[in-house]
DNA sequence: TTGTATGCGTTATCAT
DNA sequence: ATGATAACGCATACAA
């Protein structure tokens, strides 16, 4: 690959020169300015970025570091965070930690030795104060995205207030007891549960939390629930994955949807039109969350004195559908 | 961050000598490699990557570039990329063409400014030898993946092969007519259509091609062939997505799976066992095609005297499930 | 065994 | 307007 001392000998001029041509500094002769110009274009110089960063202290690359690209939804994220970036000439070297704390503290140690301008990150664990020191210790500007960090900057939905919203929805479908399907730490559970406490102190009694991914398990602790509630019964599932699975076991069961069960799901995947009833789901703004996130690196990566954290919680949507809907 | 020089100085060696105990190059002092060694701790001492590449002339960085990351099937090779890389000291900056070929010229000269040691492609389209003439202009080596490229190294599975087993699959259910759900340019129909052929060379007779992903389109289409073929029709949609699509709409006309339309995917995805009924697909050996398609590109790294050209085809699996299958 | 000197491909600061 | 020159952080050949 050709170099600028090489255009410089090529055109006879000194490679200073071919510097100011490229980066349109200064005044150059119009003259030499063509000839360097054409040059370059003849032998499809490209400047070294390595020798770049060295010099100018920038690589302009951003290190995205998360728990699993293969997820739809953070591979959605991905792709808006480097069309937003690419916008700004930064380029994302990216890492997938497989919710591993080692494997992230690793990463953390390559985008160093990469000295990227900055970093986004899905943190691999919920809640660790060893990783927050860990990650100011580097002193690299850092947005997480789709969590609460308390003290960094971050980007994120509102799980609560949407798994309240849910509920409350839920309610209004006329359901008379509820099952909530994932993790009770979720935040989601939280707010949902908020909602039904408010409605019912005592909803628990008409409550069910399946936790277990097993197919088989989970129609059992179904059979039992629906055997126990007669009424209609409301389910929420922590993602649309699992909302699917759901929902095949109920087809399975022969159990009515949304008559007998309603059924609402998290992230609003392409499926949900698809399936049959379509489902009900919570949508998160990515691409806005994305841009977000990068803009607010962006920000820190420009302004470093600026120590403002900005804490960003964006608006989730919940879009009702067949598989929630009673009344419409 | 703290450079070799600053450990130089700090410990009273020079910074060669730093260098030396950090690669473990040579006979040092053991003395001297102690203090030094403990100062890098110390101190988080990071080599500088840019540094290092410009000195050395290797960035350990692999571009990879994409038609889209948010397609879980890519999402899935770039998880596994991203692993054997790393395996092996290898990064990955990505990029997504989105399908253009413009974005993708673009993406090519930007792994050259950032010297990247190779390349694992999906090109953005499916034969351009203009874009074939690029990328070897670039003299990096290249990997294509999910697709064969002639004259490039490439590592794909034999779409052709799995069509005509998807055919063979459905006409030995008991399928006595057929839909092919896709573009008739795609190797899945040629295979499809090849079996179909051997079988009886006007099974055109009793054929459909479904091109639109109107579902509303899809169900006229769907129900105009249901009406002049009474006997058991065979679907195969160039993938899961459009799959469920399908199911939907099947489900909602009234039309029994696998009784009346047996129908099966492409790509395996989670879903397919989550669906009611489950989902037959096509397996594609997705970490297998990611390992062997960095492997090929290190060896290409390694050895860049040999010219050789590898191409890989893959074998793809029929996974039957439910939706097609009549007898088990 | 260790230090000196040089070069990698840029940017930036000087002179000229 | 342009050309020397130094500097970035490291690896490496060479000298000591």
């Amino acid at each position: 690959m050709i170099t600028m001392t090489e255009i410089a000998k090529l055109t006879g001029v000194s490679q200073p020169t071919v510097s100011r041509v490229l980066n349109g500094n200064q005044a150059v002769n119009p003259e030499i300015r063509e000839r360097v110009l054409s040059c370059v274009k003849e032998h499809g110089y490209q400047p070294n970025v390595m020798a770049q960063s060295l010099a100018g202290s920038k690589t302009h690359l951003i290190g995205v570091i998360l728990t699993d690209i293969s997820n739809a939804f953070f591979a959605d994220l991905v792709k808006y965070i480097e069309q937003e970036a690419g916008r700004s000439g930064y380029r994302l070297i990216l890492f997938n930690t497989n919710y591993d704390p080692e494997q992230e503290q690793k990463c953390l140690e390559v985008v160093q030795r990469y000295r990227v301008d900055g970093l986004i990150v899905v943190p691999a664990q919920e809640e660790t104060s060893g990783w927050k020191a860990l990650i100011r210790s580097i002193h690299i500007p850092v947005v997480v995205i789709t969590r609460y960090a308390k003290g960094l900057d971050c980007v994120y939905t509102d799980h609560r207030e949407a798994g309240f919203r849910v509920g409350c929805h839920l309610q209004e479908q006329g359901c008379e007891s509820y099952i909530f399907f994932g993790n009770k730490a979720d935040k989601k559970y939280e707010g949902f549960a908020e909602f039904l406490e408010g409605l019912d102190p005592v909803f628990r009694n008409r409550f069910t939390n399946i936790i277990t991914k097993d197919s088989t398990a989970i129609e059992k602790e179904l059979e039992t629930h629906l055997k126990k509630y007669p009424g209609r019964t409301g389910i929420f599932a922590y993602n649309d994955r699992r909302a699917l699975q759901f929902l095949g076991i109920l087809q399975k069961m022969g159990v009515e949807v949304p008559g007998r069960a309603a059924l609402v799901g998290f992230d609003n995947t392409y499926m949900c039109e698809y399936l049959y009833p379509t489902l009900s789901s919570v949508s998160q703004p990515n691409e806005a969350m994305a841009v977000k996130a990068f803009k607010l690196l962006l920000h820190k990566i420009e302004q470093p004195e600026d120590s403002h954290v900005e804490d960003w919680p964006m608006e989730a949507e919940l879009i009702p559908r067949e598989s929630s809907l009673i009344y419409r």
